[in-house]
This record gives C-alpha cells, structure tokens and sequence, in this order.
DNA sequence: AAGCGCCTCAACCGCATGGGA
DNA sequence: TTCCCATGCGGTTGAGGCGCT
C-alpha cells in the first residue's frame, strides 16, 4: 500500500456531470489497482479530473461488484417500507440489508414511489379513522411514522401489520394487542423477538457490514416466513 | 411532429463523523 | 486536546426520457 500525502485537487479543473464509458473503465482499473478507499488519491493517480467524492459515489453506486441494476421487486419494496417505518430516512442502514442495492437507489425509489404509496395508505387510515369516529394518523408529512393514535403516542407496530396484510384498523380495535388470533399470536411472538435495545440493533448493523452485507439479522430474516417471501431474495450471493 | 409537463435517477452539495497527527 | 482531512450520509438538483395533447 502506497502511503502519499494527497494534494488537493485543484477545483476548477474537475469534471462534473454524467461519467464517461472511459472514465469508468478507468475508475475500474485503479479501483482494483488501489483498493476503494482513499479516494481523493485515487481520483489523483488515476488521471480522472474527478473530485474523491464523484470517483466514490460513482465506484459504490454504479460499478462496484454484485450491484443489482434491475427494479426493486416486490419482496425488496416490503421490506424498505418496514424499515423505513423503523429507521426513518437511514437510507445506508437500509441499503445494507439490501444485497446489491445502494443507498441512493433506495432513497431514490422511496421518494418516486413508496412515498406517494404512503401518502395514500395515509388518506384511506384517515378517512377509516374518520368513519369509526377515530383519528389514526400513521405518517407524517415527509412519510415517516407519526406514532399516534386519538392524540396519544403509543409503540409502532403498524409496519409489522401492514407487511403481514393485518388492517390497521383491526390494531386500532384491538387496543393494539396481537393475541386474539393463531396469526396474531404469531406477530406477537415475532415481535418480541424484535431486539429490545439500541446496543444489540447496533450489534446486529456492524456484523453486516457493507462489503459484506450478504446476509440478514434474524429477526428481519424471520419476516421471509411472515410474509411468504421467495426464498431467492434471502438466499443471495 | 412539436411542445409541454411530469417522472426518474445519476450526480452534486453540504454537513456530520471518525481517525490520525 | 485540538485540528485537519477523508469518508459517509441524507437532501437536493437537473438532464434526459417518456407520455400526453
């Protein structure tokens, strides 16, 4: 490993815009040559009059290995709306439990079509809520999980339930317990299974890193059973 | 065929974070 | 401890594609 104090690049002569054929093949070549890390050195040594920055963005959102080019499928769709209700906008943790996905795509996927979807999953919960004379707000303007009901907060859950075809109004009339049937039962066991604390969530992230995010934390992997996914999407590469 | 508007997505920007000197 | 730099992340932008009129 070579160790050079990089200098900065010089501003002006960079290149912005859409990347070249040539300039990929080149990224490529020094990518391998070099390892991804150190960008602006690799930007530097390569000749390309790219800023570090453009060189790792294109390198992990276009031309790295076993990046998925295709549309999200429908078992990948359910499982960024679960996660998204979770985490929220944590666009990179999601993506790790995405094999071949990148941050950008997901984010971008969200904000061209599960957000919309969001958006009118909230109308039909308002206008449910409505009729039976509650108020069941379950996003919130930017898509994100509101986390009341009748004014009150309360443990979401509404993405466990929405994944498994459950009704949120069923939850709403069942004070939000998950006992009364065999398949409610089930959610419920799953849920707590779910980890209780930011330490074993943070635990579970590291052991899937980016590089290596080929595998599932158990308790999402569970959710495969729930939903009756293909075993394809799990069993990736 | 041309013009227009909407949508998608690659790329950029700015801020946060972490590690090394 | 502080500073500097590289990297990571999320929000935003804008070019190009596509469909509609």
């Amino acid at each position: 490993m070579v160790h050079e104090k990089a200098e900065p690049m010089q501003e002006e002569s960079l290149h912005k815009g859409p990347w070249h054929e040539e300039e990929d093949e080149r990224l490529i070549t020094f990518v391998k040559l070099l390892g991804s890390r150190r960008w602006d050195y690799v930007a530097r040594v390569s000749g390309l009059k790219r800023s570090g920055k453009s060189c790792r963005l294109r390198w992990l959102n276009y031309l790295r290995p076993n990046l998925k080019h295709g549309h999200i499928s429908a078992d990948e769709e359910k499982i960024i709306l679960q996660l998204h209700k979770r985490w929220g906008n944590k666009w990179s943790m999601i993506a790790r439990r995405l094999p071949g996905r990148t941050d950008n795509e997901i984010k971008n996927y969200w904000r061209t079509y599960l957000r919309k979807k969001a958006l009118i999953q909230e109308q039909e919960n308002f206008q449910l809520g409505r009729d039976n004379g509650k108020q069941l707000s379950l996003f919130q303007e930017d898509g994100s999980s509101a986390q009341t009901y009748n004014g009150e907060s309360y443990k979401p859950c509404e993405d466990i339930l929405e994944a498994g075809n459950v009704s949120y109004d069923a939850v709403a009339l069942s004070d939000y317990t998950l006992t009364s049937s065999p398949y409610q039962t089930r959610l419920s066991d799953w849920i707590s299974e779910f980890p209780s604390d930011q330490s074993e969530i943070k635990s579970q992230e590291d052991s899937n890193s980016t590089d290596s995010c080929n595998c599932y934390p158990a308790w999402i992997s569970q959710e495969n059973d729930l939903w009756g996914c293909s075993g394809s999407l799990w069993n990736m590469d």
